[in-house]
DNA sequence: TCTGGGGTCCTAGGACCC
DNA sequence: TCTGGGGTCCTAGGACCC
């Protein structure tokens, strides 16, 4: 049976949001990512009315003050996006059984054998988008399309409130005729790549072997580029279990040059992430830092131990100790990140016997206070530095 | 205009084992 | 006594996505 996919996305999504919330902003330049004076803060989501001054995501905000000063400008919501997103998903799956959601703002429908029972996939994607501005007062744009990554590279094409359709029998030629900028999943360094070994279109890409692409730009990116262009249907992603990570990092507004400083700035981190796993009942052996230094250079380090990480206080241990290792003395640091990688579920294993001893009295201490900032998330505990006395290490 | 935060996946090199 | 080849696991760094 020939596969139906639809790649619904939310237009302008942070933005969108913000102007259905706020009948003041509508028709007005909207800049979600901070407010005037946010240092170091990058654009999230620019409305369409913002966009036409040249406004774009990841665009550090200075610059888009600059380029449109009479923006509205707003620090992001997540919480409110998060609760926006879950009504449409929720919508997206009384039309299909199976929704992928890839991220925030974006999902494919499984729309395989629902011809009977829909209607066309034209006309479905049509009612989907008519059901979905009268329910949450959002637009999407969707692609159609026999695999998942053509619908996903169709339904950018005619953004906002677009509907694209590519039909069965035309996704070589639809490939073909790409510019070869729009190929989902070559960045800005692999274009670079591609303009320097001399392949300007997708065709020049056609035109080589695979073995010859593999050569060129490595085993992953060759394979990659040579069933993209041939819309090969192979290229589907979603199904493979992932390893799945937690992380917290930040901006500092100023570089830090204090040891002190570092070093809180890590006990808050860990504390995010073990929050964050508790809500989402999974642990880990593994930890990781990360170090962005004030020229951007940035550096990692991570250490796997027989024993899960226990509590905020091991995590920030483990994580002090690969900051020493990793630290070059006096140099500023920009931002500080802390992960857990290879998450498994709580219950895959006993946790008590993997505790070390004496750990498992501070856990459970610390359960009672993630339970109770759960479920009162106004009462702010003091972080976890306060929670037990930390002397300085350094 | 100096460049966010949260993720996933790939690669290359070293350790270790047979 | 100057050294093979394969497999697997771990780590650091990089590319990419929204």
């Amino acid at each position: 049976m020939e596969h139906v996919y639809f790649h619904v996305d939310l237009d302008a999504f942070f933005a969108s949001v913000e102007q259905l919330d706020h009948p003041e902003y509508r028709n007005k330049p909207v800049i979600v990512g901070g407010i005037p004076g946010d240092r170091r803060s990058v654009v999230s989501t620019a409305s369409y009315e913002a966009r036409k001054y040249g406004v774009h995501s990841a665009m550090p905000l200075e610059k888009a003050i600059k380029l449109c000063p009479n923006a509205i400008f707003l620090r992001p919501n997540f919480h409110r996006y998060q609760e926006k997103s879950l009504q449409i998903m929720e919508l997206f799956n009384s039309f299909s059984p199976s929704v992928i959601q890839i991220s925030i703002d974006e999902a494919f429908l499984d729309m395989t054998g629902t011809q009977k029972l829909f209607g066309k996939p034209e006309e479905v994607a049509q009612r989907l988008k008519k059901e979905v501005k009268e329910e949450t007062g959002l637009t999407v744009s969707v692609g159609v399309a026999s695999t998942m990554y053509i619908a996903k590279i169709a339904s950018g094409l005619s953004k906002p409130n677009g509907l694209t359709v590519i039909p069965n029998g035309q996704e070589e030629d639809f490939m073909l005729k790409l510019p070869i900028t729009k190929l989902w999943g070559i960045g800005t360094k692999t274009q670079e790549h591609l303009k320097q070994a001399g392949f300007y279109t997708t065709q020049n890409i056609y035109n080589y072997s695979l073995s010859g692409l593999k050569t060129i730009f490595g085993n992953a990116t060759g394979t990659f580029l040579y069933n993209a262009v041939r819309g090969n249907k192979e290229l589907l992603f979603g199904e493979n279990p992932k390893s799945r990570s937690i992380s917290s990092e930040t901006t500092f507004d100023f570089d830090l040059t204090d040891l002190y400083a570092m070093e809180s700035a890590i006990m808050e981190l860990s504390y995010n992430v073990l929050f964050r796993m508790h809500k989402e009942q999974v642990h880990s052996c593994t930890v990781s830092i990360k170090i962005r230094y004030s020229d951007f250079t940035t550096v990692s380090a991570q250490s796997t131990e027989s024993r899960l990480v226990s509590s905020v206080d091991d995590m920030f241990n483990r994580c002090c100790k690969l900051f020493e290792k990793k630290y070059e003395k006096g140099r500023g640091i920009r931002l500080l990140g802390v992960s857990c990688e290879n998450l498994e579920d709580k219950d895959t294993h006993i946790q008590a016997e993997l505790f070390d001893f004496g750990e498992e009295k501070k856990a459970k201490v610390e359960k009672a206070i993630f339970e109770l900032e759960k479920k009162h998330p106004e009462i702010k505990i003091k972080k976890a530095r306060l929670l037990e006395s930390t002397q300085k290490r350094f």
